[in-house]
DNA sequence: CTCGGAATTAGGAATGGTTATTGATTACTC
DNA sequence: GAGTAATCAATAACCATTCCTAATTCCGAG
């Protein structure tokens, strides 16, 4: 995934793809799922110690400015950070704060529906789902 | 609105229908839209200027929980509060931070799509809507 | 009405995720 | 290689929200 794409999006943004924006990228490929910003911190600072929290997150808005990574936030949680940048649908688990991905809801029209009804230039739209993962259910 | 409707949920729920409780419902009929807690609490605070900010935040979170309420939360900026509990979408402004409804968007289905393809246990699902308003576009 | 226990409140301190600041370091440009 | 701009580490500051505690209010039983 390191690829041209990516160092294009960086020529053309004016920012430069330092060894720190690197590794946190690295760091969001290594971990399984959707991690917060002090998730990817930890991961980083296996390899460099020296990484400080407020540069992984400043990696991570430069990131996401220039679109290699998107992100989602829920109520009373960490922001959430995905390499997936493409319009999709997340569940956070309630419990134990999982993040899964939800695969098959469409969500075409609903943004041109949203555009036709509203007077304000829409900008991003975020469908946040909250539920209970199958695992913390059987454990209730 | 302070009607038996009101009384009703707070008697089913146990909570009991304090006149702070009251004045914080009071104040979100009287915000033109869609108050912060903050908002909330100077407005209580016109009235009676002995409450404390942490009393809204109680009473809001009772009056949400006992389904009388109903609140959003957009990135960067604090929860927003509102009388319509009705599923329905709001769209903020990146600019000002104005909150607007808007109308005629179908969410039937939405949920059902969801709840088909998901191994979770859905509780809520909510449309996070950003953009720029008619008046901070023109002052652009 | 009055007493006692439970719920609620005021006031303020604490929390936690995130952002801002600062001086030092590193990376491009010529 | 010098000069300039970008980035970094470390840490302080921020701000919405929650937590804590003592004081107050509410409510039912007598």
């Amino acid at each position: 995934m390191m690829d041209g794409e990516i160092r294009d999006k960086f020529r053309k943004s004016g920012y430069t793809l330092t060894s720190q924006r690197r590794a946190v990228l690295e760091a969001l490929e290594a971990s399984s799922g959707h991690p917060s910003a002090e998730d990817v911190y930890l991961i980083v600072k296996r390899k460099n110690p020296r990484v400080a929290l407020g540069t992984v997150y400043q990696a991570l808005s430069v990131l996401e400015e220039i679109g290699v990574i998107g992100s989602k936030h829920w109520n009373e949680s960490p922001t959430r950070y995905d390499l997936n940048v493409e319009p999709h649908l997340d569940i956070r688990c309630g419990h134990c704060g999982e993040v899964a991905e939800i695969p098959g809801v469409s969500l075409d029209g609903l943004e041109n529906q949203i555009k036709e009804n509203t007077s304000y230039e829409v900008t991003s739209a975020t469908l946040v789902v909250e539920g209970v993962c199958p695992r913390c259910r059987r454990e209730r």
